[in-house]
DNA sequence: TATTGATATTGGTACGGACAAATCATCGAA
DNA sequence: TTCGATGATTTGTCCGTACCAATATCAATA
């Protein structure tokens, strides 16, 4: 493997720089099972410390671009096979990544007093009031999900989200990023109601995707309940054993 | 918080330990939002490193136990908040975490030709022989889900595993251990014959999840289709947001 | 009182070294 | 040829030090 011996870095520490440039390389120069450069190599190659080169690696191997196997090296694994974990999207940004263009129609936008289980999960008390934010989603015009929001007042300064826009956006745009989410994903039989928003026949399969939003500091800040066209969406997921 | 000044060590690194040892403490004496005692007083209080303190501590935030805030501290976050990431199981362990108890009635095990969509999951030629296990999943005497497993030929020697037992049990007595799967979940409705098995109403939705089993060198063994009853199942997950 | 600015504290990054544990290549013996 | 011992190689753990970046604290100032 080619080692270049320069690094760029915009801002970004060392060994974020050097993961960048090893999964370049990586893409361009290597093939699935080859092994790559050992520690040691890639320490002298670039000029840095093993503790960065380490670091460096690690990244990737989150990433799932690399595995590593003590005593005998760090090795490119198969993309193909290894899906990278589900992310914290938007829809928008969800459908984006399968190739569809995303736009929504608001249903219903106001500030109404929080049910009980949803009280529960952004630790506020039953019946305050959170702001309700309920949208058709479509992609590719077509009907793909029902969503129901519901997130803690005043995360907008006083005024309400603009209902078009990504959530995600304007949240960010406020200063609150939801840093983690837990979701209960369950399949459920479609109502009248829910069907005919979703140009679906009555009682069809659908993904129902319960999410619960935080932030860095792990405050709840969003609730939302989303249902999927089972015929149109799939969930993507990657489980890792656990360490034992 | 009271610091304990021996680290008991089982084999297992010493970060691993010092990490254990703080998720008691965090337990038993600290409170949600608490600050932990910071990097340098554990170092000092327990004798170790500060490498290996900040390891201890990242293993814990990966779990979800605490976070971190540069220039300020170390804090407990909200365990009833933060769930656990989906962790890779067999069917028997998840039911045990659910309270429930498992058993399977074995529908079907042969070798068969491999159909083309897992052959390509696997690696494997189309029509090749791979291993077909079909099974009726209960919990508590209950049907619960229908599994059809394929799985390469010869992880069991030259036999059949045991279609009553333990899948990973079996496959990790023959060293195969499945460390990782990327999983797609989808929602469907239950066909008549489906439905049947599943003591379900023909039509009834139903969590549809493709699975495919990788080692930790990745290579593929495993590839798995599983109905769960969308009226007994839902399947938890923690997402996180990109590092961007 | 409110604001600003200096200073200390805390986690984040980076460097260096040493040894352990797992693996691999080699060589010798059976 | 096959098996096992041996030593070299490579990743994993652990230690120590130094400095940077973000935050918190508090005194000085307007």
């Amino acid at each position: 493997m080619e080692i270049s011996r320069e690094l760029v870095r915009t801002g970004s520490p060392k060994y974020v720089a050097l993961a960048n440039a090893l999964a370049e390389q990586i893409r361009t120069t290597l093939a699935i099972g080859d092994p790559l450069p050992t520690e040691r190599e890639l320490q002298a190659g670039f000029g840095v410390s093993r503790d960065t080169v380490r670091r460096a690696i690690a990244r990737l191997a989150a990433a799932g671009l690399v595995f590593n196997v003590q005593g005998s090296g760090t090795y490119v694994a198969d993309p193909a096979q290894i899906r990278k974990g589900p992310r914290l999207t938007g829809f928008s940004q969800d459908m984006a990544e399968r190739g569809l263009r995303a736009s929504s129609r608001t249903l219903d936008c106001r500030i109404e007093p929080c049910p009980a289980d949803t009280a529960r999960a952004l630790g506020v008390a039953e019946g305050s009031g959170v702001l309700l934010l309920r949208r058709l989603r479509l992609a590719d015009q077509a009907p793909m999900a029902l969503e129901t929001a519901r997130l803690l007042p005043g995360l907008f300064g006083d005024g309400l989200p603009d209902p078009e826009g990504s959530l995600d956006t304007q949240l960010a745009e406020h200063g609150q990023r939801i840093m983690r989410a837990s979701q209960t994903i369950t399949a459920t039989n479609l109502t009248a109601t829910e069907a005919h928003l979703l140009d679906q026949p009555v009682g069809a399969a659908a993904l129902r995707v319960d999410r619960v939003g935080f932030t860095d500091r792990g405050r709840a800040i969003e609730a939302t309940e989303t249902l999927y066209r089972g015929d149109r969406y799939g969930y993507e997921t990657a489980v890792e054993r656990d360490p034992s």
